[in-house]
DNA sequence: TTTAATATTTAGGTTTGCCTAAAAAATAAT
DNA sequence: ATTATTTTTTAGGCAAACCTAAATATTAAA
């Protein structure tokens, strides 16, 4: 039905519009796509005559109904295989993006179906990400990151903001993952890093970059 | 590495060349893939220049040993699909090939080799047709079919040779699928039909266009 | 407000994979 | 051995998705 570029352009769309009133930018889009900003002129005038997209030059874009209905499918379709790559096939959460990136674009909806109930119709994805229902229906994140949070507070994990495998490395290597309890010991003023107890043990200091892309909860 | 068309000519390409040693024809390819002749030329060029297959105008083409290896990799990830549809969201057999062919091209060596063990290294796909292992090794079929059968003969179903939907969701409604035991009671010289009794129970004439696209194994 | 910087679009071009119509080669029929 | 038929290739073109370079709008700065 959709290409795949389709696909990834309306997806990077209705990312780029959480929020935002305005909608996306070219240079936004671009970026995000890894590609140039009269691509995205060109991409923007064909998904404008489909009517997936409102588009006015100079003008940023914005969804139609029928736009944000496929994003939502194709993040629908990202997440519970990213799930089942780490459930059941035992994949680090770093590893999963870029597969799920290929298998989101698969057409079958019966299979979409099947896997979400196969996987126990999960929530969440495993970077937190809360994974849209079949029809289209998910709840939005309680934005708190960890920057947030004052002195002495406890947190549990619920989330991180950058899912490169490289941020998602690092948080391993410090033992920090979905679930994982933080106390706040101490938050420098200087280089905006906290000092943290991570599960009770480790003592470590994080910094800000870490810091501004933990989502978590209050205790 | 290679995109969807590149995989899908190869794939018809050795498929085509199974048994036959003069390679597969323009037209037949053309046909396999439901594209047209010129269409295929123009590809053939490209493959042979990228070394994936031996060209000679007018002459057929043959796979090298790295165009080899990309079809029954494809294969490989092709029927692994297949049984992980069937066997763990509960597909029927005339249901999966389609969504196979879109998964065939999800690139990630380390995917398939866990998909593979997931699936506990399965021999065969849904339809009995050998599985590759990592190597790309695998079985040549014994290539009975039920048409060379003789009378009195007790023969267990092993493959089919058409796997479309059609000739599939017959076969289940005769009650004919892996496994099933048949045993010949009569051949009709007239029109190759042959008289069977299904798993001891159902006494059924199968047409000879039923009984030359069903592999068995006799007893 | 006029100028400078930035963002966006247009113009023109490439590659991939496909098409139809016409030419050429190979094979079959007389 | 010609002639007819079939198969295959070539020629010319099209759509999708991308690019660079140049033109135009918008926004920020002076
Ligand atoms: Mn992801
Ligand atoms: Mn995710
Ligand atoms: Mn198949
Ligand atoms: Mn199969």
């Amino acid at each position: 039905m959709y290409t795949f570029t389709e696909e990834n352009y309306l997806k990077a769309i209705h990312f780029l519009s959480q929020g935002s009133e305005k909608g996306a930018t070219t240079n936004a889009i671009a970026e995000r796509l890894e590609t140039k900003a009269a691509s995205v002129s060109d991409m923007l005038k064909k998904l404008s005559d489909k009517d997936l997209l409102i588009y006015k030059k100079y003008q940023g874009v914005k969804l139609t109904a029928k736009g944000k209905e496929i994003a939502i499918k194709t993040v629908r379709k990202h997440r519970l295989w990213e799930v089942f790559l780490v459930d059941k096939l035992g994949f680090g959460w770093e590893e999963v993006h870029e597969v799920a990136e290929q298998l989101e674009h698969i057409q079958s909806v019966k299979l979409t179906d099947r896997l979400d109930s196969y996987l126990g119709n999960p929530k969440y994805d495993p970077h937190g990400d809360p994974i849209p229902d079949d029809a289209g229906n998910f709840p939005k994140r309680t934005e708190t990151t960890l920057e947030e949070c004052e002195i002495n507070s406890e947190v549990i994990i619920r989330g991180v903001k950058d899912t490169s495998p490289e941020f998602l490395r690092y948080l391993e290597k410090l033992g920090i993952g979905l679930g994982a309890k933080l106390m706040v010991e101490e938050k420098e003023e200087f280089d905006g890093s906290m000092r943290v107890k991570i599960n009770s043990t480790s003592d470590t200091s994080l910094s800000a970059a870490v810091c501004t892309n933990l989502f978590v909860k209050q205790l």
